[in-house]
DNA sequence: AGGGAAAATGAACAACGTTCATTAATTGGG
DNA sequence: CCCAATTAATGAACGTTGTTCATTTTCCCT
């Protein structure tokens, strides 16, 4: 019985790394990277942890960096997913236990996964450009937010984007705090009153 | 007329790097980092532009991220001393107004100190202790928010710091999205809108 | 089998922050 | 005055880094 031709490829010459290798080496990279910080990962650990030679990390990624990067699109894919599951279980609240359970989850989220990201934070300053998956996944986070705030009865729609972002940044400002070394580090731990002040003030303003 | 023996000591052996030296180490430091970030400081380049050797520079720092960490404290004082002129011009004002114009200056500030601001921000983060002298600073600059915020009739004493942290760190996230390669940037440029909906809402919940 | 093609390999390279033997500059004593 | 002692600036040398590329390995096809 011939075997079909189609669907198999017969590549010439040495056969490349599987995908395999390549999964090991971006969980490898994570591993290091939350153990480690982005400055502590070495491309020679890396290799030898993910099994392969240093310089075919090389054939999946141009430089270092653009691991970093590949590494970071996944942290930031894992946020989406973790918050877009928080808000679903929340539609029918009000638009306050709605922003509250979101804003909820980025604080779990960033306490359970400081150090990558604060990976993603210091990398993300410094590239010139950034990955078209990076914006969808970031689209797709405004617009929770943004759906979630479709239910203030005196916000304009106009007025609507806007707030989206000016109150999820705010929520990333306080939250950010809870980082290790943080600009303005907080003490005393009332990360989540904080949180419900600003909320609780727009949601008032607007509701 | 002998010359007064008191002040100058006479020390033996090669005289050392005199503080304009220091100066010098400083203001090219500074200038590299605005210029091209601090991934892009090189110990050689700036030993020459400071017009000293590159071992000297360790007689002032013991490394250099010790010398970043100089800079960044030197932006920090400039920050706050920005902050307290721009709150100094506005105690008669009301808390909205005073902590609008603590939230421009801010701005304002950021957009002028983009590069170095970018800097003190990734460097902070991954670093194990900080200054006490950064410590102070970041207390001044939290009392003038407070200050502001102590105007607020509905407003309890002991969730007024809480509050200060909250709005700040809020007024510091939307910022930040203004910086280049932030992590969502704002695109629109409605960054004064989104503090305004912010600090305007806080306001008249607690007013 | 064996030649040709494709890709993994790891030693070699340039550049980095840091160190340290060397050199230079100063003061006090003979 | 000069010389020994002393102090610190100097910059070549070092270890380590990310990246490259000649070499080696592994596969396919005739």
């Amino acid at each position: 019985m011939p075997e079909p031709l189609m669907g198999k490829k017969n590549r010439r010459g040495r056969p490349g790394l599987t995908p395999e290798d390549h999964d090991r080496i971006l969980v490898s990279a994570r591993a290091l990277l939350a153990q480690k910080g982005a400055g502590g990962l070495r491309v020679r650990e890396l290799a030898e942890r993910s099994g392969v030679a240093t310089g075919s990390l090389y054939k999946f990624y141009p430089e270092l960096d653009a691991l970093i990067g590949a590494v970071n699109l996944e942290t930031y894919r894992e946020l989406t997913a973790h918050l877009h599951a928080a808000g679903a279980l929340q539609t029918s609240g009000s638009p306050l236990q709605t922003l509250m359970q979101l804003a909820r989850s980025y604080l779990v989220f960033v306490r359970d996964n400081a150090a990558l990201w604060a990976v993603l934070l210091d990398y993300n300053r410094g590239r010139t450009g950034r990955a078209e998956a990076f914006v969808e996944a970031e689209d797709a986070l405004f617009a929770l937010v943004e759906e979630a705030l479709s239910g203030l009865p005196r916000l304009e729609d106009r007025d609507q984007p806007v707030l989206a972002r000016a109150l999820w940044a705010s929520v990333h400002g306080i939250v950010v705090q809870t980082l290790p070394n943080s600009l303005q580090p907080d003490p005393a731990a009332d990360t989540l009153r904080q949180i419900e002040m600003i909320v609780g003030a727009v949601v008032r303003d607007y509701g």
